[in-house]
DNA sequence: CGGTGTGAAAACTTTCACAGCA
DNA sequence: TGCTGTGAAAGTTTTCACACCG
């Protein structure tokens, strides 16, 4: 299960085998940065970026050598230099191209948002299974049958997949033999897959319980003068 | 940013400070539970619960043995039991109230999502600030007006932000001020918020950027015969 | 001078392997 | 016997503190 790949072979070059504790954090720098270009500053330091991007200071600068250097020392980063390697490093400099599966409310949601051309993503196809669906327009694009899928194989990187449950196995199935490289998962299931295909998931549900046990953390006992139960 | 609260007070019982790391995986675990309860299954191995729940089964049985001896020995774990430790562990045997802040494409998906009260959580308000959408309605709630939230801030333990970026922080100083004890963002913008509410993050792009990094590992280089730099 | 880059230490997480119990 | 619960080892991530350089 998302095991991590290890030959990390980019564009020929042999790269450190770089934590992908370390790559979850890139694309954050990469907006932050990008924000802070955009209001016409032209470096920035370590202590800056990090605090906008919700990290410490050592930690960025531990990420951002992972990329080689990319500082000054006694002036800081570059603003667009950093969002150069960035964007080159996370693979981002020629659009990586996205499907959507499934064309219900949050398909379309999703397919809505506007970022995907600023931040390096292209979305290339929509696909449901409904024949309701199928045909209509998202945006500037045709909802197609997820049946078609093989025949958009060469222009498909990414998906994301936002059906029911029930149906996110099957359409997974289909997406990897297309030959995806990556699914993004709004289902709320776990999906196997192949080595070569990584999948991420994101779980309403689940963050919201994350957030409910600690939101009943240092909130007054409901049932006081009960006393600590050690094994 | 994200600090980790240490007390650990739950109904009167000190509890063992289970890292978040752990928190995190619990929700899989209990899905994965009732899923297999359904089934009829009444007693579950840690191996099975771990495969089906994409984790290692030591670090399952780690994990659980967190919330006391829950298992038994030689015969695995029964299903309905653990369920039952982990929704009580998660703070859900009582609903939490959710409110969703934003009533565009995203949120409305998002109110829409029926997994809610089963899995323990109860979605009370849906705001906007767009006076065309106050009124207006989402499944059995009205839409009402973010100028509201303080009124309605003895119901809300959290909050779910599907607001645009530049929309994003003020919307999330209000639901601060109202007491809400934790965010679960969806706006590509980094919150800040007293140590008291917890914040989460899911960005769609950054999600894909990740994926797409990995998406470029392991491909045929594009520039092939240039060899391995070891330092 | 000021801020990066980086070893070394500390903290944390996962895996291993097996004792112990139903 | 079979599978959990758990110490101890291995591995990973973060923090610290300071050398180094523009």
């Amino acid at each position: 299960m998302g095991e991590i790949l290890s030959a990390n072979r980019i564009e020929g070059v042999v790269r450190k085998d770089v934590p992908e504790r370390v790559i979850s954090r890139l694309p954050i720098y990469l907006q932050t940065v990008e924000t802070i270009a955009a209001t016409g500053q032209d470096t920035v330091s370590s202590e800056d970026l990090a605090a906008r991007s919700g990290v410490s200071p050592s930690i960025l600068r531990k990420d951002l050598s992972q990329l080689g250097r990319s500082g000054t020392r006694g002036v800081g980063y570059s603003c667009p230099e950093l969002a150069a390697t960035l964007r080159t490093f996370l693979g981002l400099d020629r659009d990586r191209r996205v499907a959507i599966i499934g064309a219900g409310r949050l398909g379309s949601a999703l397919a809505d948002y506007a970022g995907f051309r600023r931040r390096g993503l292209r979305l290339t196809a929509v696909f449901d299974i409904d024949e309701e669906k199928i045909g209509t327009s998202i945006g500037a694009l045709t909802v197609s049958s997820l049946d078609d899928l093989p025949a958009w194989s060469e222009d498909i990187d990414l998906v994301v997949m936002a059906v029911p449950a029930a149906a996110a196995p099957a359409a997974a199935q289909k997406a990897v033999e297309a030959g995806v490289r990556g699914i993004l998962n709004f289902s709320p299931t776990v999906l196997d897959a192949p080595d070569t295909v990584r999948v991420h998931q994101v779980d309403l549900a689940s963050e919201l319980q994350v957030l409910a046990y600690y939101s009943a953390l240092d909130t007054a006992p409901l049932n006081p003068g009960f006393e600590e139960h050690r094994n």
